[in-house]
This record gives C-alpha cells, sequence and structure tokens, in this order.
DNA sequence: GAACTTTTGTCTACGCTGTAGACATGACGA
DNA sequence: TCGTCATGTCTACAGCGTAGACAAAAGTTC
C-alpha cells in the first residue's frame, strides 16, 4: 500500500496522487471510507442487541472484504461519511437500551475498540492462530478441558461474535442498573 | 524506535544489533517483554472479578510506563516470558469463574483484544481526544444529554475501565448461563 | 605460547519508503 | 490570443530494514 505501488497499479506517477490528497494519510482514509460504504445500517424495526450485532458484524465482513485496507480501517477514528452513519448507528441503539449519554459514548468506544483490535487480529498473516497456540495449549491443561482441536480460532467470525455477545451481556447489565436507581 | 535510532542511543552500530537478535521484530519483542515485567499478578486471594481487573490494568500502566514499546505490545500476542505468565493470570481468572475451557479461549482472546484496542487509543497523539470530537458531538445532541464537557475522554483510564467492566458484566452472565445448563 | 574457532562489531550497499520542489502540459475563460 | 489554473512529471532527499564481506577480539585447545 504504498504511493508508489498505487501509483502503479493506477497506470499514473506517484506524484499526481498528491494533487488529490494532501498526503497518504488522507488518501488511505478516503479508499477506508469507500470500502465502509458496503456496511449497511440495522432494520430499525429489531432490537437494540440485534441492532448493534447487525452493525458491527456488517462493518467487520465489509472491511474484510478488503483486506488491503483493513489494517488502515481498524486503526483511525470512523471520521469521514460512512464511518460516521455507521457510527451514528451504534449510538442509536446504544441510546435505546437506556444507557445514559456518558455511558453511551464509552460502550461506543469500547465496541469499536473492540471491533478493531478484532479485525488486525482477522488479518495477522500465517496460519490462522499460530501466534496463539501457546495460549491455546496453556487452556488444553485445564481441567477437563476439551481436546486443542475443539477451541475456537482467533480472529473467526465465531471468536468475534463471542466477544460482541460479551460486551452487549455487559452492557444489559449496566442499562438495567442504570434504570434501578 | 527505528534500528538506526536505537544502535545510536546505545552508542553502537546498527548493524551489531542484528548480532544478538534475527531482526527488528525479535529486538522489539524482547524489549515489550521487559517492559511487561514490571506488571504483577493479582492476589490469588481476591475474586476472579477483582482478579482480571487487577491483571488487566496492571498490564495496561506497565506499558504506558513505556510509551515508546506500548504500540509493539499492542500488536502482539503475548508469548514471551511475561507475556505468557499474564495471560496464565487471566486464564486462571476465567476458569474459576466457571467458564467452560473453549469459552475460556474466547473470552481470553476477548479481553486481550479489548486491551490491545485501548492502548493503542491512549497512544494517538495530538490533543486526548480530538480524532473523537465529532463523535463526543453526536452523543451531546441526544436527548437529555450531559454537556459536551462531561462526556469521558478517549483512552482514559475511565474509559478503559469501563469498557472493562462491561467484558467482566458479560463473562459473569455468560457463567451463570453455563451453570445453569 | 601458538593456532584455531567462535563471537562480536564495522562498513558498504541495495532497494524500498514518503514527500518536497521545480518544471511541463493541457484545457478553459476572457 | 493570452493568461490562469488544474493536473501531471521529474528529480532529489533523507530515512528505513537488512544482506554480505570483512576486521578485530575473545575464548579454547594443543
Amino acid at each position: 500500500m504504498s504511493m508508489r505501488r498505487i501509483a502503479a497499479e493506477l497506470g499514473c506517477d506517484p506524484m499526481s496522487l498528491y494533487r488529490h490528497f494532501p498526503d497518504r494519510q488522507a488518501l488511505l482514509d478516503a479508499v477506508a471510507d469507500l470500502a465502509l460504504a458496503d456496511a449497511r445500517d440495522p432494520d430499525p424495526g429489531e432490537s437494540w442487541e440485534a441492532r448493534l450485532v447487525a452493525v458491527l458484524t456488517s462493518i467487520r465482513s465489509a472491511a474484510l472484504r478488503h483486506p488491503g485496507i483493513a489494517a488502515h480501517i481498524a486503526g483511525r477514528p470512523p471520521l469521514q461519511r460512512h464511518g460516521r452513519r455507521l457510527a451514528a448507528a451504534i449510538i442509536g441503539a446504544l441510546a435505546e437500551a437506556g444507557l445514559p449519554p456518558a455511558d453511551v459514548i464509552r460502550a461506543t468506544q469500547a465496541l469499536i475498540a473492540y471491533l478493531a483490535a478484532a479485525l488486525a487480529m482477522s488479518l495477522q498473516a500465517g496460519e490462522p492462530d499460530a501466534r496463539w497456540r501457546e495460549l491455546r495449549a496453556a487452556i488444553a491443561a485445564l481441567p477437563d478441558a476439551l481436546p486443542d482441536d475443539a477451541l475456537p480460532v482467533t480472529g473467526s467470525d465465531d471468536q468475534f461474535g463471542y466477544g460482541l455477545g460479551l460486551l452487549i451481556a455487559g452492557i444489559r447489565v449496566e442499562a438495567e442498573h442504570g434504570r434501578e436507581r
């Protein structure tokens, strides 16, 4: 993803790119936002939980559909057009869940942080989870552990969904506590 | 954090470094693990929730005490000595919480992913949360929102603790569901 | 003590990166 | 027809990770 490579692919001079974007970062931001255009807003008729799952998995699969730019998406806040649109969907769902505004922003940032990290893990090169093998071995040594093969794979859909489920369950608990007070 | 800069700081030739480490990655891995030596294991007498909070905040503050290497810590799985030690503490707490082994690894990876992302956000340069200002503005526009000043700051301890609390609440719910079944 | 091996350090060089600055070229409005 | 301006090209610079050849030192063995 260097300026020279991009220019070669486009059949133009690297310096031409600087006529249209102030620097590399801005160009990648624009491309990243284009990739996020694929991610759809959730159906407003669904529950807030379902909407959160929908929008976050939609962002994730849109990003993974463009692996070259996904790492860049993961590292930047959602400031461009589609990023803002999707962030607004998250905020709306959290507000409907009943979180107070200060917690809405905290939860939003937590969700985006988790999404970004999960995305980055999905992109790590090599065998799916070679880097986590030692961790898996530690777990397999637990009492009544499953065989190593049955353990989930880092960066998989399953793994992402599980962590997302934890966060959403936590949000539900937090919202209920808020209502009781 | 380039090889040339490190060598200059050490007063030696850049190529000398390659006598002791196969490449830059390996050198940074070693330094990163050294930084994690500061992070203490949690008190085994505490509850599993308290131990999770303790070990994760301990890792976070150890990493932030060495900002130069923190970004590298965030991007790598805990494969070295201290990383493994701390991961084992997390795994132990999750096992005690009552999660089945397959969920222990899922939850471990979710916690580490969240920690890594929160760390990366804490390191983003510039004003504390200039990059999230637009998001904050969107939240301030919600009904009965707090004033913008009262909203939490990206990358702060408070923000990290909140997301961690969500995950732990989710883990508790998940463990209880498992017990009922 | 001498010869050999292994470790450690230095130097040079390569191809890659982002990007600043000077210059050419073409289209378009007056 | 003459600016004017958007666009593109060329050259150049300082930085990067690191491969490979070589020098020096240290340790080991006879």
